[in-house]
DNA sequence: CCGATGACTTCTC
DNA sequence: GGAGAAGCCATCG
């Protein structure tokens, strides 16, 4: 497995139950290795891994959930993020700045 | 190696 | 404030 992709899963997969984190967020905390768009590129492949990664816990900068045609069906990423307890309106979540997590330690 | 693609972001108009 | 263009970087053919 690739360091970034590696970094990626091991990173979404810290994320708390009941919180997101955005693309951008992720790709400054990788560093210059890797831009948002390559994040959900990474994203994109970590469903063929067979490393789980809660994907729905990662949304773009509006905090609108612009990956949910990625998965099974387009619906199943608003109904996981709502069964966490995270609102969301219209592929948008709500009160997105309190439930926003950004990482802060290092990944090894 | 080079061009095309993408679950993004930011700037301009 | 909506639409278009550019910048961004890893992956694929």
């Amino acid at each position: 497995m690739n360091d970034f992709y590696e970094k990626v899963y091991r990173l979404v997969a810290k994320i708390p139950r009941g919180k997101v984190c955005t693309y951008g967020d992720i790709a400054t905390f990788l560093g210059t290795k890797g831009s948002a768009r390559t994040v959900g590129y990474a994203m994109n492949h970590a469903q063929s891994s067979t490393f789980y990664v809660p994907a729905h816990r990662v949304v773009n900068r509006n905090g609108l959930l612009t990956g949910k045609h990625h998965f099974e069906s387009p619906t199943m990423m608003q109904e996981l993020l709502e069964s966490e307890g995270i609102k969301v309106i219209q592929d948008q979540i709500q009160d997105f700045e309190k439930v926003r997590w950004i990482p802060k330690l290092k990944i090894k």
